[in-house]
RNA sequence: GCGGAAGUGGCGGAACUGGCAGACGCGCAGGACUUAGGAUCCUGUGGCCGAAAGGCCGUGGGGGUUCAACUCCCUCCUUCCGCACCA
């Protein structure tokens, strides 16, 4: 008999699928698409079992879709421009082009060697100038629709990737890829997009697809987008005619209640508020250091509050009191009007503020119901909605009503205006990188910002470049990169040295799978209106704001830009868990990585990708245990030697040609045939819905442990029942195990391979169980079980429980006081 | 503080709309085959009491609803993740 030698079998196959073609996928409108996505790779240097994963999940629904007859698309590529190539390349004295393309080679081998069903016809490389001139062409229809503009702003700067990064790249206040190294603040001229323009829709679009992505992401991006409805009011200057500090609130109704205006540190108005102060000087200095103090936000938390008075009053709109105007170190610049109306009973960070000045504390909201609040015993700021007090002729309104009548006599008598403010900015794309798209414009001293014009895209990225981590962009060094003539006017002009965040290319790739070799547009959008929306992406957590905001807010624009006719792009999103090895994440730095090749060679793809589907639910993390690798391959191993042992006789069975009759089947055939379609049921949900890949493959270890035990399969089943029943087990395995699973379907003598073959088809009548074992239950405690027939009538059901000789000594001298019969499951008797 | 997820044997995890808690696998124990086994197969494996039959307890803690609760409600605790002085 043969034996399982996995290294063989996939290799073999693998050569197979590459010669047929047997994963492209071509557009197709009779037939249904389904869009299977994981998230394109960085090719960074290692590669391990915690990426494999991800493909893993996605290649077991690619194929499993395909089975139930989809036109599958399921397309891979390399997010390949990027800092980390750029950082290699200046250690090593190598080219990031280089370094990069070595990476693509040795994931892109993985994939095969795992047998990842990908169409590599539509393989894409960002940081080749066929994919990147298209990141260029739709940064031109930004700036002609005004959605990209360069503005001179504080940016995140950090000191180690030696360039700017955007606020969704700042954790911590650190960059996300230096999580020890805080950014700084530093204010340069860059380029932006409008996202904000968006941020409704960002928030609006998301109800209905809002099922099938994770809770957490949904409210992550919400949160990040944070909304928030309000009103901005005017506080006139006292001592001036004209002048005035606009503030945000959205609880107007406490206005009377304020006490102060506090600005932030850097508020644009601050220097003229304190010129002629007598200690000028040494307020503009602690209003540097309160500044330079907000900017590390990792300490926030335990921050003091700080701040001073600017000796300077404004003018409350609604009753005409003067109001101290103070600088304080928890006032953003970046939020809102950059300043606060000060309302220490309404809200807990002026309660503390005002409180540590003396700043004077006014109730004007009393709960409505509850003991009422009375400055003296106050601990905290009462925050909630209530009833207006000491409010002038809103007193007596609920906060909900003052908040309403506040905002219209403010717009009314001219000094404010409802607003809706976002916590969401504008989406900073610039670096000061080498290794990155080229942003296609051209500095004109007579004409200004001029854009090149398409015809002359790609704006190729120079090869040769002197690459040095010191802060200025490594194109400026590049003289005939540099020096152009302006394509307005003619005259000499400069180019664009900063480079484009590698978001942006990985914003709209998956438009690009749909129609990867179009030298006419991105994308062709008949192509893109069979092929997109993705039908289900899958990636890790990483990205839950970072690359999956900016793709649908790239999805938005396109729509608008006529190229889609969808305004999400991914139906479903997936968040697979990490893997995990004594605990932590995998990684190379910390020596704790489970090769993936070295899986490959010990075990055989099969039983690795099985082994990542079985040792948890895909969302969880997994931790890898080099026992638990051991049952899947034992597993596989068994069903090696059941289809071995089996082929022989059934191959020399099928010429026989004979039909099987139901009704001779014995009770072991019958039982079998009742597995297989119940494993069938089962497994098919959880395929399709529910995801569990756990529960598939322990489905199917059952299935193999009850073939087992029919052993000889030859003395106890008709050729056809087992057949069928292992041809099921087949076709169930595939889409987590496809090597092995296409091994057993050319030894069972099925021809074409499993690409041919479709997924099998649930018979209810096979599945029926003939008999049931019902728990037999008295007051809810099971005291027997009963094997009954299916499908038998409650009352009869009552009356074999009531007999029974396990049960009946509990209802001995009792009354019963009630029956609860759940038919084939359950006979609860309950007596006093 | 706000938002999200999760607490089940020695371990990873099952249990779908309230109906047998612990499927499947790992590990462990015993046995079979064997020169040998780290191969393979069989049996057992939540805790306590008991020779056994059987009984009692048991899904983070406490309370509740129900004939019946891992599942629903209230409350508390713990852990993980995200955001964090957002006005």
């Amino acid at each position: 008999m043969k034996e399982y030698q996995p290294q063989e079998i996939e290799l073999r196959w693998q050569k197979v699928w590459e010669e047929q073609g047997a994963f492209h996928a071509d557009m197709d409108p009779a037939r249904q698409k389904y869009y299977v996505l994981e998230m394109l790779p960085y090719p960074s240097g290692t590669l391990h079992m915690g990426h494999m994963r991800n493909y893993t999940i996605g290649d077991a629904v690619a194929r499993f879709r395909r089975l139930r007859g989809y036109n599958v698309i399921h397309p891979m590529g390399w997010d390949s421009f990027g800092l980390p190539a750029e950082n290699a390349a200046i250690e090593r004295g190598i080219h990031p082009r280089e370094w990069t393309n070595a990476n693509i080679a040795e994931i892109k081998r993985a994939c095969i060697r795992f047998g990842f069903s990908y169409d590599w016809r539509r393989e894409i490389s960002s940081c080749e100038p066929e994919y990147y001139r298209w990141n260029q062409w739709i940064f031109l229809r930004m700036l002609e629709k005004g959605l990209a503009y360069r503005k001179r702003s504080l940016v995140n700067w950090c000191p180690k990737c030696q360039t700017v990064q955007a606020n969704e790249q700042v954790v911590n206040g650190c960059c996300w890829r230096h999580e020890d190294t805080p950014v700084e603040a530093k204010e340069i001229e860059q380029w932006f997009l409008r996202i904000t323009q968006y941020a409704d829709q960002l928030l609006d679009d998301f109800a209905p697809i809002e099922a099938g992505w994770p809770e957490r992401v949904v409210a992550m991006q919400r949160n990040w987008i944070g909304k928030s409805t309000g009103a901005r009011v005017r506080f006139a200057l006292a001592g001036t005619l004209h002048k005035s500090v606009e503030v945000f609130t959205t609880r107007i109704d406490t206005i009377y209640g304020a006490t102060a205006v506090i600005l932030a540190p850097d508020h644009p108005l601050l220097s003229e508020l304190l010129a002629g102060h007598a200690q000028q000087t040494a307020l503009e200095a602690e209003a540097r250091r309160l500044r330079q103090q907000g900017m590390r936000a990792a300490d926030l938390e335990t921050a003091e509050k700080e701040g001073f008075p600017t000796g300077r009053d404004a003018v409350n709109p609604f009753n005409g009191e003067r109001l101290p105007i103070w600088v304080a170190n928890f006032i953003l610049s970046g939020y809102g009007t950059g300043a606060v109306m000060a309302v220490p009973a309404g809200d807990q960070r002026d309660f503390e503020f005002c409180k540590k000045y003396n700043l004077p504390i006014r109730v004007v909201v009393q709960p409505s119901g509850g003991p009422p609040i009375a400055v003296e015993t106050m601990a905290e700021a009462f925050t909630g909605y209530g009833v207006s007090v000491n409010s002038g002729a809103y007193s007596g309104l609920t906060s909900e009503e003052a908040i309403r009548r506040m905002t219209a006599d403010a717009v009314a008598r001219g000094f404010g205006q409802s607003q809706t403010i976002f916590r969401l900015k504008d989406w900073g794309i610039s670096r000061q990188r080498y290794w990155g798209t080229p942003i296609p414009v051209v500095h004109c001293a007579k004409c200004g910002i001029v854009a090149v014009p398409d015809a002359d895209l790609p704006v190729l990225l120079p090869a040769q470049v002197a690459i040095t981590a010191r802060g200025r962009p490594p194109l400026e060094t590049v003289p005939e990169f540099v020096n152009v003539k302006c394509p307005k006017c003619g005259e000499a002009a400069r180019r664009e040295t900063d480079t484009m965040d590698t978001f942006f290319d990985s914003s709209w790739y998956f438009y690009r799978y749909a129609d990867p070799k179009n030298t006419r547009a991105p994308f062709d959008p008949q192509i893109t209106r069979y092929w997109n929306p993705v039908d289900q992406y899958i990636g890790g957590i990483t990205h839950a704001i970072l690359h999956l905001m900016y793709a649908r807010f790239f999805c938005k624009v396109m729509r608008d830009l006529g190229l889609l006719d969808h305004s999400e792009p991914f139906t479903r999103l997936f968040c697979q868990g990490m893997v995990l090895k004594g605990g932590t994440a995998m990684s190379k730095s910390k020596g704790n990585v489970v090769g993936a090749l070295d899986m490959a060679d010990s075990y055989g793809c099969d039983t690795a990708r099985l082994y990542t589907l079985f040792a948890a639910p895909p969302e969880k993390d997994l931790e890898w245990n080099e026992q638990g690798i051991e049952g899947c391959w034992r597993f596989l191993q068994k069903a090696f030697r059941i289809v071995a042992g089996n082929c022989d006789w059934l191959r020399g069975a099928a010429s026989a040609g004979t039909a099987f009759d139901l009704g001779a089947a014995t009770e072991k055939e019958k039982a079998l045939l009742r597995r297989a379609h119940q494993t069938l049921r089962r497994i098919t949900s959880d395929y399709e819905s529910r995801w569990h890949f756990n529960t598939c493959v322990a489905l199917l270890m059952e299935m193999t442990n009850e073939l087992q035990s029919a052993e000889p399969l030859e003395k106890n089943l008709h050729p056809l029942v087992a057949r069928q029943v292992l041809e099921m087990f087949v076709l169930m395995l595939a889409p987590m195990a496809p090597h092995i699973a296409e091994e057993f379907w050319e030894m069972l003598g099925r021809e074409g391979g499993i690409g041919s073959a479709a997924w099998p088809v649930f018979d209810q009548e096979l599945a029926r169980e003939e008999m049931v074992e019902v728990v037999l239950q008295v007051n809810g405690r099971v005291r027997g079980r009963l094997q009954v027939e299916t499908g038998l009538g409650e009352e009869e059901l009552v009356r074999r429980a009531m007999h029974d000789k396990k049960v009946a000594p509990w209802l001995d001298g009792k009354r019963v006081v009630k029956r609860i019969v759940v038919p084939d499951k359950l006979v609860n008797i309950v007596v006093a």
